[in-house]
DNA sequence: TATTAAACGCAACTAAATTGCGTTATAAAT
DNA sequence: ATTTATAACGCAATTTAGTTGCGTTTAATA
């Protein structure tokens, strides 16, 4: 695992205040450098099963809370979740991106750049969050 | 429960190419006389637990399957279940809306007329299907 | 009416996620 | 630096959704 500096460490932590406990830390390490989402499951895996799985699921239930981490759709109906890039907070989860799911490799991404249409209501429904999610092949499965 | 023509349930059964049951013309009667979507287990409870849980799992799959029914978002990551309106069939379930959850009767609801945009790629993700999911509150809930 | 294939129903199972609770570690207050 | 309050941990047990296997029943058809 490479290794996060402990600047950002510490900055991000307090930021979103949480405790940093070495599994905590580590589990935002993982977070920091995986390029994809990661389900309570695969945690688990790279932790090779040194991490109890209840506290794999309070840790992403705290970190969502707080704003760190978000939930992304997984194609098995899975708790999956992704840092968060922009800034959001406990308050708010600033997500206008869409999520993309590859029917080949089964990973989640975020299409950080596809921006979503900011509707605010819809026949008298009132719409406070907007979620777009797409199918298909990703870039790496349509090469192979 | 009210009673569907026996011509629709032909009609329909023979249609999607399903089987006439009792249970699964009761089901598909449910189906038909409810505003909202279904999960498993609301499903259940309708019949009263007389109709076996795996029962109604297989039915739901066959109906999905044959196009009668489709899959909607479920603020719990349940299999919920909405009949399909427009002309479905077997090889293409034509859901071209957007879905909507509503926060506080927890109901989903489909935005028939909210159309999707057609994006067939994006940054060199082939887009099969798009999927928009609203959250907030719906009509009934607003004024209340 | 006989045949065959799908649907049923029951039990057992799998897997994800949650709860309870006693213990440990962290942050802050002294 | 030590104490204290509280959050996080870890283990076991539980809950819940959904699935599988298999023998039996029922519906479509020949």
């Amino acid at each position: 695992m490479i290794m996060v500096d402990n600047k950002l460490i510490d900055v991000t932590f307090k930021k979103y205040g949480l405790r940093k406990t070495s599994f905590r830390k580590n589990l935002f390490e993982l977070f920091h450098n995986s390029t994809n989402s990661l389900s309570a499951k695969e945690i688990s895996l790279k932790f090779s099963s040194s991490a109890d799985k209840v506290s794999i699921y309070r840790a992403l239930d705290s970190f969502e809370k707080s704003g760190l981490i978000h939930k992304v759709p997984d194609k098995n109906n899975l708790l999956r979740y992704s840092l968060c890039k922009s800034e959001c907070t406990p308050n708010k989860h600033a997500h206008d991106h869409a999520h993309f799911l590859c029917s080949v490799c089964e990973e989640t991404f975020c299409l950080d750049d596809f921006k979503l249409p900011l509707t605010k209501s819809h026949n008298g429904f009132l719409i406070n969050d907007l979620k777009i999610v797409m199918q298909g092949t990703c870039v790496s499965c349509k090469s192979i």
